[in-house]
DNA sequence: CGTTATCATGAAATCGTTTTCAAAAATTAT
DNA sequence: ATAATTTTTGAAAACGATTTCATGATAACG
């Protein structure tokens, strides 16, 4: 492999010009401009990326830490991502975490290293008194989770106010017994996300003097087949729920499958809201009634927004985007 | 950021030493081992990635070429690869082409600039003598996609077969009628999948004596949507197909969701094989018979086959890797 | 014409590690 | 006790770029 000092012998110029070439820099002559390409491609030379990111001190690279790359939720997050990082000339790492406090730990230390210029995290395993640490290191910022405690950058939705129009939409539909599928639960810890939702979700009910009743709430839903381990359950129950409230629209989706296996019709035995609004919900029968969320676009603003945050020292004033949700009637409810 | 020079400072000791400690080297001293932790414990001391690199000449990093995150088979591959990347020590970095050239060429420097130690690419945009080049310059192998020039490692199907079998079940069960619909093709490039597919499909129509009709055949078909498309477009037809082989449970749903939305029954008016065996193919009404593609699996492989070949330098014979396909038939067909 | 700016170039320092190489210390063999 | 190994350490040389800093050449200006 060649090296920026082949180049330079073979231009009959130093290793400074050849790297001012390299990286445009004004104040070479265009003679000497072509000579080194010339050397530059007549050794097929190629500079050596950890040598410059080691002198010039930035990687260009952002890492995301997302749970499961399979939940098309993830995915669409960081299709989102990748749009705007690229277009900046960024690369993006993949940080699978599977739920995994120590997987999450572990990702984190990139940044100690130096190995990424910023962090977007879609989900949060640990305290983050522990995840606080590493802001010192570099750039961090939330997409789509978040926590009351961490103060920086964030890309957000009003996920009380997602909870509460699902639940009131049941409600105005006539639905009054109504169950609650938290998302995926670690020990004694719940996603903020399914928290809030959750807490828009008794809003709605005592709005409308109905009874928050804790066996109509289950935990750690979160795609197609516990969606169907969801409906076996409800059947189980005395006095079951008619109408169920989702975390996303693959749990809608799998609710509705158990449902019609059993025999069961939806949305006239039980009644479903997914959320995402993903193309799963309108695939269906019947298709999904679900509270829309901006995939893609909250995706790219996080992006913009850790590319802002990277590029431009001066971290004025913490910023927090927050993009808005609405309810998509379908015949699922 | 203090660097191993302050570790060895405050240690008392030489940098090689701090370093020795670093990368679990024999020959060091209980006593020194412990005199070096507490240095970089007390100085919060994590080594530059970048130093390491460039010193080490490995990146512990591999790249992944895909087309598109937010298609799920890609997510289902990238997930497997990572599960053993991960297991191996690597990270990933994900490349979306977006099904052009150009980006996929840009990427494909990651090996020149040794930002990457190995390519693992998914789908293949340019003609195989672009991509020759960058051969030389490091390890990139094959998943699912192939090209018959490509001498390189590769984990792959029998693609024929599965386009024979799936088109055979269509006849055994009856239909004369069938029609193929293609993936995403380039100008004037077919996906080779795609194509041999199209080999079976025709295979199995002429040993059943029946006429491959091109207007049978459909072209850009590779998502839910397009899958749509595709029934409308065949409702136009005077002599439409009564039944249709898909590259995807996505496509395949598209249609019978359009089929639905039309009035048509599924399979009675029309019917619907998928590919992969995703969820998805469960929880259409009809549920999608399919050609199953274990696709985790052919991701873990070659996660695998490319972590051999990295550490390894004896570049043995081209290793292939075959995996199996079959047919699940469920009500679509 | 002398005095500043501006442009072009190269030598050498630097980024933060790992890896020789050599030498000193400790251990084992003879 | 001496020779031959085996451990343990550090000085200095990589790794391959970028970035001062200094200097010479040119152009611009009064």
């Amino acid at each position: 492999m060649p090296t920026i000092a082949d180049v330079a012998k073979l231009a009959g110029l130093s290793r400074a010009t050849v790297s001012r070439v390299i990286n445009n820099h004004p104040y070479v002559s265009e003679e000497k401009k072509k000579l080194v390409r010339e050397a530059m491609d007549a050794l097929n030379f190629y500079p050596n990326s950890s040598a410059q990111k080691l002198r010039s001190q930035k990687t260009e690279t952002i890492a995301v830490f997302v749970p499961l790359l399979t939940n098309p939720f993830f995915a669409y997050l960081l299709e989102g991502i990748d749009t705007v990082a690229h277009d900046y000339g960024y690369q993006l790492l993949v940080c699978q975490t599977r739920y995994d406090k120590e997987k999450e730990l572990n990702f984190l230390r990139l940044l100690k290293t130096k190995q990424v210029d910023g962090i977007i995290l879609t989900s949060i395993e640990n305290n983050w008194e522990k995840i606080k640490n590493f802001t010192e290191c570099g750039p961090i910022i939330l997409c789509n989770e978040y926590d009351d405690q961490a103060k920086i950058p964030s890309v957000r939705l009003d996920q009380e106010y997602g909870g509460y129009i699902g639940t009131r939409h049941f409600i105005e539909k006539g639905y009054t017994k109504i169950a609650y599928c938290r998302g995926f639960c670690r020990d004694q810890f719940v996603s903020r996300i399914s928290a809030e939702r959750e807490v828009g979700y008794k809003r709605a009910l005592s709005e409308f003097g109905l009874k928050n009743r804790k066996e109509w709430v289950f935990e750690n839903v979160s795609d197609v087949e516990s969606g169907r381990q969801v409906l076996r359950k409800i059947l189980l129950l005395k006095d079951p729920p008619t109408a169920v409230f989702t975390g996303s629209d693959q749990v809608a989706a799998g609710i509705i499958n158990e449902a019609a296996t059993c025999g069961l019709r939806v949305p006239e035995d039980i009644a479903v809201i997914g959320f995402d609004n993903q193309p799963i919900a309108e695939i269906t029968v019947p298709p999904i009634t679900t509270i829309m969320q901006p995939m893609q676009e909250i995706g790219q603003q996080a992006g913009k927004l850790l590319m802002d945050v990277i590029e431009k020292k001066d971290q004025k004033d913490v910023e927090d985007i927050l993009l808005s949700l609405h309810l998509i009637e379908r015949a699922s409810t």
